[in-house]
DNA sequence: CTTATATTTGACCAAAAGGTTAAATAAAAT
DNA sequence: ATTTTATTTAACCTTTTGGTCAAATATAAG
């Protein structure tokens, strides 16, 4: 007899809202139960303690957010488009996920050294290429000069703090200002990639 | 006799430590009183419960965060000098507190509502006014055309996001990039006014 | 000095939350 | 059909944690 996968997929998927909503520290297990449907007993007779499941959860969260780099430096382009790229598939990621930002950065923050260590192994590779291609290109005079550290950060910032704030932003907006916000979240790829664009290109190079 | 005021002193500025490190769901109690060295019933003495006491800490912190904002409308500028000003204000801010990012962030997330409540009475005054000041420059043609809302978003992304990533991109980023790290917080400042100030500049008006 | 008031503590309590266990039930293998 | 293995549960245990209390100590007032 084999584990019933559907029971440990129901966990999972739990155990992935309610992580990623509350956060380790905030998460119950027995929220996570209830949410699968079943019973604590259970929950711990799948992953042995919290500590574990989490884990599992965070692991994939990673895995999700390097694959968007990845294929990124799969294709050939140029850095713009890259950084381009870089907009798009995080947008994507996050606005299937709207509380991951919030995870993310939550996790960050309690245990920075599980963060990175993971974060190393898949991320690290593609991020010296695209520090690299960015000095490069600063060198040839094709984007403004910029330290490519605040460069990527610049970006990162501009697409994952605002999922994280717009909550709070609409809730404070008064209702004239409603307007503003509507499709907001949609809206911030292409607001992004303007703006990094606007900041990027050089003003002596109107096309 | 009146209640020693060193002694609540040294409970605030504890608290203070404890729940920007950790928020208020991973502070504990036992662990503000370690920090103010004093035991759990004095601490209960001087404030009823964790709720009270995380209260007053959260007010703070959005007091500071206002009084920012306070100050740059109370002077008077360009819009330009006013984003400017925020940038400058803020990175002061959190160069000398690193934990607010996060905590922010996740009494953002975990209570929307207080956040906003509280935010509201203190900040949405300037926030209109400066939605309705970008809005004029962007008609005059003085900025490139963008909606106030990302625009605002934009600026608040990239000084506050940088302070929460930074302890991590420094772990990940391998020796040989270390220089970019460099007094990197410190350098924000500068290289937001840089970037915001290139991406609004309208392109023809090279000076 | 004595009384009253404020401060501080150790010991304790109750609730919450993570985790365990033994027994029941279901499914598969023989 | 019977044995074996996997799944599920109710009840229980332990630790953590927020919170209380009565007693002790210090400080100010009369």
């Amino acid at each position: 007899m084999v584990k019933d996968s559907s029971t440990e997929q129901r966990i999972i998927q739990a155990a992935r809202r309610v992580f990623l909503k509350k956060g380790m520290t905030g998460a119950r297990m027995q929220e996570i139960a209830d949410e699968a449907g079943i019973n604590k007993a259970l929950l711990h007779y799948y992953f042995r303690n919290k500590e574990k499941l989490f884990e599992q959860i965070f692991e994939e969260v990673i895995v999700r957010i390097s694959e968007g780099l990845k294929k990124i430096f799969e294709s050939d382009m140029s850095v713009l488009e890259r950084l381009k790229s870089i907009v798009d598939i995080y947008n994507d990621i996050l606005l299937d996920n709207r509380y991951l930002p919030f995870f993310v950065l939550n996790e960050m923050n309690r245990n920075p050294e599980m963060f990175a260590k993971l974060f190393e192994q898949k991320v690290v590779v593609h991020m010296r290429k695209l520090f690299i291609e960015i000095q490069k290109e600063v060198e040839r005079g094709e984007i403004n000069s910029i330290n490519p550290a605040h460069l990527l950060l610049n970006i990162l910032s501009l697409i994952i703090f605002p999922f994280a704030a717009y909550p709070v932003m609409l809730n404070i907006a008064p209702e004239e200002f409603r307007p503003f916000f509507n499709n907001f979240l949609e809206d911030r790829r292409h607001e992004v990639k303007q703006f990094i664009t606007n900041a990027l290109i050089p003003k002596n190079n109107v096309s």
